[in-house]
RNA sequence: GGUCGCGUGGCCGAGCGGUUAGGCUGAGGUCUGCAAAACCUCCUACAGCGGUUCAAAUCCGCUCGCGACCUCCA
């Protein structure tokens, strides 16, 4: 566990240090995507940065619960008037599917996308729709508390009456009475006794597919309510993390709030946690502005704005690259920076796995050296410790790069260093990048046996002074994307950055 | 219009009162059959104008520019 940590509190909007309601258990619940489409790069993003903080977490000591969920129900398109239709039943129409099968089709989707990114499972990833009973259930209890209303076989969040005993607005900071006078102006919102009342439940019209029954009739549940079933249900009432991105932070994430207030008089969650947007010329990313990537464009580079594809990993290193609660901008300059960057960590990866020392030749410290590296291997999690900056991180881990590798071709001897601080440099690096950061080697060839033998030619060539047939053999591998790397003593190879 | 946030070197992107961020690009060097890789060195920026301070990219004010949210969006 790790008493250093602090994260930034979107409800006090300042760095808090990380305490447990319930150490060493961490609940977490994030809000995931509603399957209607393709994921894209901001998807990635968020999914990538709350996977840090999950895999960070854990890597602490914490006993995570990470609840991520799907939503396939009840998400509108027009959340304020009813004109609105649900995102999943459009699309179905569109494609002549059934609703499930659009749910389906894009979850797959999305775990393909995030399986490609690698990004770890949740603990538990519940569906909208398979806890109506559970936002009946919770809807009822804000009714009966008298924090809702019923309008024509929908009920309303009531939002004045809210306000006498809470303040709604407390999370994304917002006045309820401006709320309120701002909207009060317009009328004829049928059934809301106010714009700003938002919808538990909702009367399903007679050509909605999904609908369920109620005690108010057939209908269907409210897209925020979702969030406050299943979270409470898997998490209970009150709970240490709630994720997301920043644009959920007014109204879904606020509602949030409100909905659990009504229900069980408690703010659910202790730490809310919002990530930044990808922009892409200065702008938000997004679906509905039309101006977004598929993750799976982006890996094969099919999309106008793509000069190449860039390979998941490279996506991941990207989006590291940055603090998760600034905006990131795309551009094809900086992914390919990223491919470079994120191959030369790779490389390091596979260096300090090979080095060792010699139990047979003595230690002779270098002092200096040896705080060095210390200093550098505690430089990384000082970045992480800080709201999981995993920038921060990224720059010490090549700082620590330079000493490995000047250890890998060796201009410094491994020996100079303490039998721990080599231990530690180690554990640091291969911790960090693959269980923290969560990058790992692409292969390109699973043919590690021809490679290698290919090497030998390559020796044998070399010492002939054959060097036509060396130049050969470095094109082969050149054509595949690898490199010869040569050193005084071995013949080793590495990926093409 | 309201609320909030941001403007860092050729590009991306940390830092947020005093210490080299880091990556990519570019230049030079070591090494090498030539390369590549790796290592070393260099290119030292904080939108503008004021103010506070011994000291400001970092705090305050103003100006300019950009964006997010206020329907849905990770």
């Amino acid at each position: 566990m790790n008493a250093n940590l602090k994260v930034y509190n979107t409800l006090s909007r300042k760095k808090e240090v990380f305490e447990p309601l319930n150490a060493p258990f961490v609940g977490m619940y994030v809000c995931g995507p509603t399957v209607y489409s393709d994921p894209h790069l901001g998807h990635a993003r968020s999914n990538i940065n709350f996977d840090v903080i999950f895999r960070y977490l854990t890597y602490l000591g914490y006993k995570v619960r990470y609840v991520r969920n799907i939503t396939d129900v009840g998400h509108l398109t027009d959340e304020v008037s009813d004109a609105g239709e649900d995102k999943i039943q459009k699309k179905a129409k569109l494609e002549k599917l059934e609703p499930m099968e659009v749910v389906q089709q894009y979850t797959n989707s999305f775990h393909q996308m995030l399986k490609k990114i690698n990004v770890l499972p949740p603990s538990i990833e519940p569906r909208a729709s398979g806890h109506i009973p559970e936002q009946i259930k919770i809807t009822n209890e804000i009714l009966q508390n008298g924090f809702a209303y019923e309008s024509n076989g929908s009920v309303y969040l009531d939002i004045e009456k809210y306000a006498t005993r809470y303040a709604y607005g407390e999370l994304s900071g917002r006045n309820t009475e401006d709320l309120l006078e701002g909207t009060r102006a317009l009328e004829g919102q049928e059934g809301k006794k106010n714009a700003m009342d938002f919808a538990l439940w909702k009367k399903a019209s007679p050509e909605h597919l999904m609908r369920w029954d109620s005690p108010w009739g057939e209908g269907f549940p409210g897209w925020h309510v979702e969030c406050t079933a299943m979270s409470t249900k898997y998490l209970g009432k009150q709970f240490d993390i709630h994720g997301g991105g920043m644009d959920l932070q007014f109204p879904h994430h606020e509602s949030e709030v409100a909905q659990a207030n009504a229900c069980f008089g408690c703010n659910p969650a202790k730490y809310w946690l919002h990530n930044n947007m990808v922009t892409i010329n200065g702008q938000k990313m997004a679906r509905s502005l039309g101006n977004f990537i598929a993750a799976e464009q982006l890996f094969i580079g099919e999309h106008p704005l793509l000069e190449r594809p860039y390979s998941p990993m490279t996506v991941r290193f990207f989006i590291l690259q940055a603090q998760y609660r600034g905006t990131l901008d795309f551009s094809n300059e900086a992914l390919i920076a990223a491919a470079k960057a994120y191959k030369k960590i790779i490389n390091g990866l596979k260096a300090v796995k090979k080095l060792a020392q010699d139990p047979e030749k003595p230690i002779a410290t270098n002092e200096a050296l040896n705080e060095e590296i210390v200093k550098l291997c505690e430089d990384c999690f000082t970045g992480l410790n800080d709201d999981f900056n995993t920038a921060a991180a990224i720059a010490s881990l090549f700082n620590l790069l330079k000493k490995i590798n000047s250890f890998s071709t060796l201009a410094t001897d491994v020996h100079t260093i303490s039998i721990d601080t080599f231990a530690q440099m180690q554990k640091t690096y291969i911790d960090v990048v693959e269980n923290i950061l969560g990058l790992v080697e692409e292969k390109i060839t699973d043919s590690d046996g021809f490679i290698h033998n290919l090497l030998e030619l390559y020796s044998e060539a070399k010492a002939q002074k054959d060097y036509p047939k060396v130049d050969k053999i470095r094109a082969y591998f050149k054509a595949e994307g690898l490199l010869i790397k040569d050193s005084k003593t071995t013949v080793d190879w590495q990926y093409e950055e």
